[in-house]
RNA sequence: GCCCGGUUCGUCUAUCGGCUAGGACAGCCCCCUUUCACGGGGCAAAGACGGGUUCGAUUCCCGUACCGGGUACCA
């Protein structure tokens, strides 16, 4: 009874790949994996003028970093190849001549200055946007008010013309979404929209129809912009004839500017100082690179997780889900209607949670690169690995185990003697030459003998182990940060400790 | 203007008509930690407004307000 779930994803290649976008990808991929179905990519590059050539390739990255891989797409190819719309060009004339022929549609001769012309005429303040609708389309060059042996003239001298859906005069047209539920519209208030341009190409409208058709898509979710134009894809599905195959349609809500109103764009990111692509992204004609989700430090698992809880919860109080988690929870029904802003504060938070849940062993990839980036040079796997499952739990970006990390590997950047001066006397000096001494002497390295040791001393020096655990912890690490002393100095060895304690003790001397 | 959608703490949200309205982020306070964090505890903070229906409404209905989307040979 039921038909094989194949969900649709068609974004257009115009630059970058915001939030809004990769949820609703999301959304899908869920859905899909959910039911056992496949995840379908097209690729919408039908509109010339907003068409960027590297973006197609941009949008396989993100997705392939977000693990939403299709199953079926221009890249990997699939039974309904091609998936790219402007390769699939010859198939959708037939199918408007078909809506031509039964009277469903209509060849329009308008020029853009005469459709320019026709707004600013009619133009009132009860109606600033005039539509080509029902009305107008009678006082329209078109073969509803031309002469049928003209239109045909027209037509075969290859004159530039349009084809329209001729909507029907007040009649309801209804459908059910998965998330809002009853939807209805009078089809008086919708315009003859084209749906075939004058270049041959369709429009979104006659393309994601046939599409959708021919690919045999069973539920397509897209953005909730998408919903006043529904009752024309309702129409199209109608009299192309083929009802019964429609589609389930989900119209997902918005994700706004965290502050003010609106869709979140790209400039509220710019202004605000966030992502809101997926990954860095270089506008091939300006050569401006919009900083990503990726590139700031994300970890995938939490960018997915916090771009699933922007409009969708599972009904408990559990916050943190992986993709597994998600494609065994989601439901299409528990999604929201209403828009959600978005707070950066609280996407940080999700990576931060998932950098402390991760091993040690995942982590290490990411932070190696980094630390090399900034001339750190790491060989010891060992090492690095013990250094992050140490001070995973104070990073919230990738970029922070640069900072927090950095001084396992070498010696302190900076040392911030200045911490350490105002409380420095000669007792202090002594004892850590005295310290050097015991470690130099101890056989077993390791935090808690270190430790015991400390105290010891300081106790013989008649010394509060509080004031000297400071100083120590600057000479080792360079400030105040980091985790426990005495890991420190067991994870870096004997000699290191020694040397960096030797290092500012002189530092402090020469100060002086 | 018209059409469509939406409206619970500052933000994301929970609530099958029974509410002392719960959680999380951010904020503030305390504890833990002789660093920074993590962690634990606490404080403050919300049902847009007006009518119905009901024993009872945040929840259902209507109206108003506000917000968002659409109103292109863009998607």
């Amino acid at each position: 009874m039921s038909k094989r779930v194949r969900v649709r994803f068609a974004p257009s290649p115009t630059g970058g790949l915001h939030l809004g976008g990769v949820r609703t990808v999301l959304f899908n991929y869920l859905f899909a994996k959910q039911h056992g179905g496949d995840f379908i990519l097209r690729i919408e590059d039908t509109d010339q003028s907003r068409f960027v050539p590297g973006a197609e390739a941009y949008i396989f990255n993100t997705l392939k970093w977000c693990g939403l891989t299709p199953d079926e797409s221009p890249l990997h190819g699939g039974p309904h190849a091609p998936y790219r719309q402007s390769e699939r060009k010859e198939r959708y004339r037939q199918y408007a001549e078909q809506l031509v022929t039964a009277g469903h549609a209509y060849y329009a001769f308008d020029t853009p200055a005469e459709l320019e012309a026709m707004r600013n005429n009619f133009k009132t303040t009860d109606n600033p946007s005039p539509q080509y609708n029902h009305l107008l389309r009678e006082k329209m060059r078109n073969a509803l008010t031309m002469d049928p042996a003209e239109v045909k003239r027209l037509a075969d001298e290859g004159v530039p013309h349009v084809i329209r859906i001729k909507m029907p005069v007040n009649e309801t047209i209804s459908f059910t979404d998965m998330i809002r539920g009853e939807v209805s519209f009078n089809t008086s208030q919708v315009d003859d929209k084209v749906l075939m341009k004058a270049d041959g190409m369709p429009t979104y409208h006659l393309a994601v129809v046939v599409d959708d058709y021919q690919m045999q898509i069973s539920h397509a979710f897209r953005g909730e912009e998408w919903l006043p134009s529904a009752p024309v894809h309702l129409l199209l599905w109608k009299y192309l004839g083929w009802e019964t195959d429609m589609p389930q349609w989900a119209h997902l809500p918005l994700i706004l500017k965290p502050d003010g109103n609106g869709k979140l764009s790209k400039r509220d990111g710019d202004r605000l100082g966030f992502p809101v692509f997926a990954m860095d992204w270089t506008d091939p004609k300006t050569n401006e690179t919009t900083i990503g989700f990726r590139e700031r430090g994300f970890l995938p698992e939490a960018f997915v997780n916090m771009l699933a809880m922007l409009g969708w919860n599972d009904g408990t109080d559990q916050e943190i889900f992986s993709l597994k988690d998600l494609v065994h929870k989601f439901s299409i029904d528990r999604v929201h209607k209403g828009g959600a802003k978005f707070d950066y504060e609280k996407a940080k938070w999700y990576n931060h949670e998932w950098i402390k849940r991760s091993e040690a062993a995942v982590l290490e990839p990411e932070v190696k690169p980094l630390l090399e980036k900034n001339g750190i040079a790491v060989s010891d796997h060992q090492l690095l690995s013990k250094a992050i499952e140490l001070v995973k739990e104070r990073c919230t970006l990738l970029p922070d185990f640069v900072q927090q990390a950095a001084f396992f590997f070498r010696l302190p950047a900076v040392i911030d003697t200045d911490a350490i001066k105002p409380k420095w006397d000669d007792k202090k000096n002594l004892f850590f030459t005295e310290l050097i001494r015991t470690y130099e002497l101890s056989t077993l390295w390791e935090a808690g003998g270190l430790e015991t040791a400390f105290k010891e001393l300081a106790a013989a020096n008649q010394l509060k182990p509080g004031e000297l655990m400071l100083p120590l912890r600057i000479m080792l690490v360079g400030g105040k940060f980091g985790p426990g002393v005495f890991d420190i100095a067991a994870l870096i060895g004997k000699t290191e400790t020694l040397r960096r304690i030797e290092f500012t003790l002189k530092q402090l001397e020469n100060q002086h």
